[in-house]
DNA sequence: CGGCGTTGCACAAACGTTTGTGTTACCGTG
DNA sequence: CACGGTAACACAAACGTTTGTGCAACGCCG
């Protein structure tokens, strides 16, 4: 049922370059308007619509980028693709969707398959420091931007400052009179977590403290991890009267231990979590967290992603957001 | 870069179609050890990648299939979202994400694209009753299945017994001994509003309650919206002492204006949302709610568009999970 | 009226595969 | 030694476009 341009051509009693160059509004096209007028009645009648995968193959452009970020169940990377998804669309492009689970096995695999397919470009959510899914990309020569994490500083970027947020989650504590700050961290391999450390880090030497090794315990991004490494905080001799989390799932896992535990938030621990997903500004308490701008990380990331591509060079350009930090009811004065 | 097929074959000595085979382990290919080596080598050494576009075209198979949702920001569609990748995955097909922010004419616009593009098959997660991008979808001879919302009973669909689920949130509420509850409805040009509706009207009828059409209120399924209507329901006269809202995220909404003007959940009415999207449970209080597996929904979907993908012929299977009654802190007996 | 510049198209190659059908050389058999 | 069979490939068409170039026919000018 799909027309070609062979059989409008046929019917339309002329040759199909005729047609495509119709179809495609040649600039340079001189046509008699009684034919043009035909050609054009024919594709209105027929429904026909230029098959896109032949198309490709001449062009040597697939229209389609692909956006690979951990998972999209968490709000922060489903921002990220609604916003390269946006502008992705006033460009003609559609995108596909890569989860990799942060699984380095699965993000290689789906690179290959998106390089088979030869997509035109990739936005990278889910690079880790000198991350070798990286150095394939560029060996493959694909056009790609990270967003949020980086892999090292000679790449397009886009994300905020960590290191400026970690900072301001800690001064924010020691503001309120904490001493004994505690980080969840998470992996040390992804360099968000990396620069909120030290962020945190840096924070504590500012105010003269000694950072103590045991109130850094490596946690991870998600509510579980979060709990875990808040229960071996917790079993600490001296427990820590404040909670800097890597992100809000791993607060919210710290909140839930400490419930559990009878512990009162901010009365006997302050938590502070990160990103400022939906729905953290409802809890119980309402979160204390460092806002990020997902959505225009996203729309960012693909604007200098189609720059590549029309300028049919690698950019290196990196735009960092400042982070905000949004004081809710999770944070108070140590007890 | 990208090595050809042609120029394998000639650096290789022999024809490209023999290269083909190799590549496609053709079972009836029968070749010299010495040159399957030598053409393996070949390949391993250029990181030969078969073009995928161009298999496109000769095989008349994209393998992609296309997933349209109003908005991946939304917990419920994200986890539709992952179900259908992930089994995806598991055939060597990639997915095209497209967001429609629940507008016709942005849905439209989606198909035509991906038509064009040729995908394999759509999910079509944004149907609404009688939906013309169905009927194009069928037009156009796109296999599909239909996810979470249905446009008419012909199509293959999955998603969960809604009208159940609007008697189970009702019966809860009854049970709690509420006789004014009110329903925050969405749009009823989408089934499993309509169908919550039903049920919320039957679950009154079969108590031998007479609805109070001034209860029922046409909201949405946004946070705003169903704060907006929570407020015309407490301009009322005498305003409900519970609330059923159509999903979580309209329950919230109705949770913050309650909060705003000083009144209690459960204590002075008591409220259940729809999806038991993430962190409604840890909310102030937590939610009670009607549970439905997302993930699931998308497996499900994706496995039945691959039945019709291998079969050649559309299915209008339908698979209908049963919806699970949550019940967290939001309900109580009326004060 | 010859030549030239347009106008309005047609031709054909190319993009990189897949696959049904040759075709050659060789081996074994009667 | 002729013949059939098979092993190991080569050939070529096709998938549906795009685009540089070719080429009639026509009108116009000197």
């Amino acid at each position: 049922m799909p027309v070609t341009l062979k059989q409008l051509a046929a019917r339309a009693g002329v040759h199909p370059s005729t047609i495509s160059r119709v179809v495609n509004r040649d600039p340079g096209l001189r046509i008699a308007p009684e034919t043009r007028a035909r050609i054009e009645a024919l594709i209105a009648e027929t429904g026909y619509r230029p098959n896109g995968v032949a198309r490709s193959l001449k062009l040597r452009q697939t229209f389609v980028v692909a956006v690979v970020i951990p998972d999209v169940t968490n709000p922060l990377f489903a921002g990220i693709f609604r916003g390269v998804e946006d502008v992705a669309l006033t460009r003609g492009y559609n995108v596909i969707l890569c989860n990799t689970d942060n699984l380095h096995q699965r993000e290689a695999s789906h690179l290959e398959s998106l390089h088979a397919r030869r997509v035109d470009g990739v936005i990278l959510a889910s690079a880790t420091l000198a991350d070798p899914s990286v150095a394939r990309l560029r060996q493959l020569r694909i056009p790609f931007v990270l967003v949020n994490r980086y892999s090292d500083t000679r790449h397009a970027f886009v994300g905020s400052d960590d290191l400026l947020g970690g900072r301001l989650a800690t001064e924010h504590l020691l503001s309120l009179g904490h001493r004994r700050i505690a980080h969840l961290a998470g992996s040390q391999k992804v360099s968000t977590a990396l620069l909120r450390r030290r962020g945190y880090l840096e924070a504590l030497k500012r105010a003269g403290l000694e950072p103590d090794p045991s109130l850094i315990v490596d946690g991870g991004f998600t509510e579980e991890l979060g709990a875990r490494a808040m229960e071996r905080l917790l079993a600490l001799p001296q427990p820590p009267t404040a909670i800097f989390a890597v992100n809000d799932m791993a607060a919210v896992g710290a909140q839930t231990v400490l419930a559990r535990r009878g512990l009162r938030i901010p009365g006997d621990v302050s938590i502070v979590g990160y990103n400022d997903v939906p729905l953290v500004s409802r809890l119980h308490p309402p979160l204390t967290t460092i806002r990020v701008p997902p959505v225009r990380f996203g729309q960012t990331s693909a604007e200098i992603l189609f720059e590549q591509l029309e300028t049919g060079s690698a950019s290196s350009r990196r735009v960092v957001f400042q982070p905000e930090l949004v004081i809710r009811a999770s944070t108070g004065a140590p007890g």
